[in-house]
DNA sequence: ATTCTTAATTTTGAATTCAAAATTAATTTA
DNA sequence: TAAATTAATTTTGAATTCAAAATTAAGAAT
C-alpha cells in the first residue's frame, strides 16, 4: 500500500452541512435565542451563503428537534418546556442505562484510565465548589462512557436529545446536598465500571439520571411556574 | 367558544414535507431499493416538482439516517449491515422496554382492550400460520404499547429507527419453534400488563425484542454471510 | 382618536438558472 | 485493439428569480 492510499480526501463538507454545524453551535450557545425567529436573511447575509442552503439546513435542524417550522412563517428555535424534559429525561436514562451495560463489556484499559482521570479533575472542583469545570468534566466522563459503549447510533441518538435540553440542563443550580450526592453517585459508577458490573452500572446511571431529571424540573417550576 | 374555533386548519403541509413522506413510504415499499442510488431528477420529473423542495426533503431523510449523502454524487438508499442491526437491535429493545414501564402506568382500559383484540386477532393469525396479518397484528401491538405510554419523543424515535431496519425486520422468516417462542412472548406481555406490572413488562419487551434481534441477524448471516 | 380597510413592503416557498464537478462518449495514441 | 487522453454531456450544488402569503404602513370611516 502506497503513502498516496493513505491520504484521505479533503473534508470538502457541503456548504448545508457546515452551515448546519454553524447554526446548532448558535442554537447552543444562545446567540440563536430560544422562542425566537431565526432571521433567515440577516444569517445569510452574515454568514454569505444563499437562502437555498441555508434553507436546507433549516430542515434538517428542525427535523432533529431543535427548530420549529411554522408554514409561511419561517423557523423558530423551539424552546423547552417543562412536558419537553418530562419526556426527554426517561429516554436520557434509557440511553445512559444502555451505554453503561455496553460499556462495561468493551471499555479499554486506556479509556478506563481516563476516565479516572476526569473523574479526580471533576472531585477537584467539587472541593474547589467551581461549577463550571466541574459540569465540564462531568459531560466529559459521560461522553467517555457512551463513547466506550461503541454504538455510534446510541451515541449520536443521545448527543441529539442532550442539546434539545441543553439549556434547562447546565442551568439548573444545584442544592449543596444534591451535589454531594451527584458526587456519590460518580464514585459509584467508577465502582461499577471498575467491576464491569454492567447490569449495576445501568442501574446506578439510570438513577443517576434520574435524581439529575428532578433537579431539573424543580428549578424549570421555580423558573416559570406555568410552565411555558 | 364558537363552533368556529373548533375547525381546524387544512393541513397546507409544505411540499417538502409532503415530499419527505412520499420518498419515505417509497423507500419503505421497496420502490426505492437499499443501496440504490436516488434518481433526483426523474423523481421530480415524476412527481411534479422542482429540485429544491426535493433536495431539501432528501437532506431530511439523510438526517434521519434513511440515505446517504455522497458529495457531488447524490443520494443514495442506506443498505441496512450487519452492523447497522447490531447497533440499533439494543436500542429497540431499550425503548420497547421503557415503553412498557410507561405504559403499565398509563394505558386506559380502551387500550388494553383494543390490545387484547390485536392479539387474538394475531393469536388466530399464528393458528392459521398465515405470516403477513400475523406481522400487521404483531406491528399494531407494540404500537399500541408505544402510543399507551404516552411519550411523543420515544414514539418518534422508535418509529424512525424501527424504518431504518424495516426491511430486515418482516423478511426473516422465523422458525417454527421460534413463532412459537414468540407467541408466547406475547402471552406474557399481556398478563404483565394485565397486572400492571411495568418492571416485569420491561424486561419481557426488551427480551422479545432480544430473541427477534437474534432472528434476524441469523437470517442476515445466511443472506450475506460477508455482511455487506 | 380608534378601528377598519386597503395598499405597499417584506418574507416565504418553490422554480429556474448557472457554474463546477462527475460521468459518459469520442478520439487519439501506442 | 486496448489504454489513455480529451471533449461532450449529465448531474450536482448553490445563487438567483418569481409568485404567493404574511406583515407592516397608510388612508378612510366611524
Amino acid at each position: 500500500m502506497s503513502l498516496l492510499d493513505k491520504v484521505t480526501s479533503i473534508n470538502r463538507t457541503s456548504l448545508h452541512e457546515e452551515l448546519t454545524e454553524r447554526l446548532r453551535d448558535m442554537i447552543i450557545e444562545g446567540v440563536l435565542a430560544a422562542g425566537e425567529k431565526v432571521p433567515e436573511r440577516e444569517l445569510c447575509e452574515k454568514l454569505g451563503v444563499s437562502r437555498t442552503p441555508m434553507r436546507e439546513a433549516l430542515k434538517v435542524l428542525a427535523a432533529d428537534g431543535l427548530l420549529t417550522l411554522e408554514p409561511n412563517r419561517g423557523a423558530r428555535v423551539r424552546a423547552i418546556t417543562l412536558e419537553d424534559l418530562e419526556e426527554v429525561f426517561p429516554l436520557m436514562a434509557a440511553f445512559e442505562a444502555l451505554a453503561g451495560e455496553l460499556a462495561c463489556n468493551k471499555i479499554t484499559d486506556k479509556q478506563l484510565t481516563e476516565l479516572k482521570k476526569a473523574h479526580s479533575q471533576m472531585l477537584r472542583c467539587f472541593h474547589a465548589q467551581d461549577m463550571t469545570p466541574y459540569f465540564k468534566h462531568n459531560q466529559r466522563i459521560h461522553e467517555i462512557i457512551l463513547e466506550a459503549a461503541g454504538n455510534k447510533t446510541l451515541k449520536t441518538l443521545y448527543q441529539s436529545l442532550s442539546l434539545r435540553i441543553r439549556s434547562a440542563r447546565y442551568q439548573a443550580n444545584m442544592s449543596p446536598e444534591r451535589w454531594q450526592q451527584a458526587v456519590d453517585e460518580h464514585e459509584e459508577i467508577l465502582v461499577a465500571l471498575d467491576r464491569r458490573d454492567g447490569k449495576a452500572l445501568g442501574e446506578i446511571l439510570k438513577r443517576h439520571l434520574e435524581n439529575k431529571s428532578a433537579t431539573v424540573r424543580q428549578w424549570m417550576k421555580t423558573q416559570n411556574p406555568t410552565h411555558s
